[in-house]
DNA sequence: TCCTCCTTTGTATTATTATACATTATGTAT
DNA sequence: ATACATAATGTATAATAATACAAAGGAGGA
């Protein structure tokens, strides 16, 4: 039974903007489940069902599809986890990263000691990489490559 | 101001596993920010977070991955309420804005993905935008001058 | 059968969130 | 500066959602 009334939620939330679980209630009651709204709230939670803005900015059941990383761990897997992209300009190298762990990211970036590298700076979401000459930036983008495709193991120095 | 304010919370979010608006209200005070449960659920619903379940099976505050272009309004307002004044040098660009707004403009710039724009960093009143070269400097000078005059609206892109 | 252990749901309530309305700030133009 | 408009926030409350606890309903086994 539970199974059936859930898949007719995912139903009714997929043809209608349903604001309320109230709502829901009601249209759950016209199919014939008969449930209180306490059981919905618990369909919901175990749907993992989302309230989002409508476009007419009303808010709305949604299908929810977030899946959530711990970025708490060596530099590696912070470099991996945290930095979004990066680019070169002349002789810096500006990379992006999730918001707030710029600092963390470019420590670890520190923390490796890659030859040619004169420092670092960071903000929030971004760590600017300052390159000896423009010269010596593309084997240092190498490297970043190297560690994002996995060439570069964990252990690997 | 609103818009430093909802920056940290997005912030928050991404730090702490945050259940509650009172949760998040309790966060907010620490960073001096002085309001109420009640501009914290509009926050909520301008910056279209969600409730999401965390892996311990308990709700929590997240970004919501719909809709870019309210986002990008949002931005472009921003963009024409915090940004006091701007120069260039050399391919760099240097944005002054009101105290502690300096991290969501740059967000915002970040955010309109404008060519030629490597990246931003960012402090509490001034942030700065690194161009690929300087010869690509004015046109965005140019687009900054539209957004500001109006000339670029809403949705004109 | 009756007992025990689970699972599911309802009841009643608390906790949480959204919002109508009032008030205070922040312009903007005269 | 004054008056008017607009946006931001607070207050108070209504609306909505989550959950502690109790009460069924099975399923399997002796």
């Amino acid at each position: 039974m539970r199974y059936s009334r859930q898949n007719k939620i995912l139903e009714l939330i997929s043809t209608y903007d349903i604001e309320t679980q109230d709502m829901l209630l009601k249209l759950l009651k016209e199919s014939d489940f008969e449930v209180t709204q306490a059981t919905i709230s618990r369909d919901i939670k175990e749907l993992q069902l989302i309230k989002t803005l409508s476009p007419s900015g009303k808010y709305k059941y949604a299908v929810g599809n977030y899946s959530d990383k711990p970025v708490t761990e060596r530099f590696l897997k912070i470099f991996r986890e945290t930095i979004t992209s990066y680019e070169s300009a002349e002789n810096l190298i500006v990379v992006k990263t999730l918001s707030g762990c710029g600092n963390a990211a470019a420590e670890a970036i520190d923390t490796m000691v890659i030859t040619h590298v004169v420092g670092t700076i960071a903000g929030d979401n971004t760590f600017l990489i300052i390159v000896d000459s423009k010269s010596n930036v593309p084997p240092i983008l190498e490297i970043f490559n190297d560690i994002i495709t996995m060439r570069l193991k964990n252990n690997d120095r």
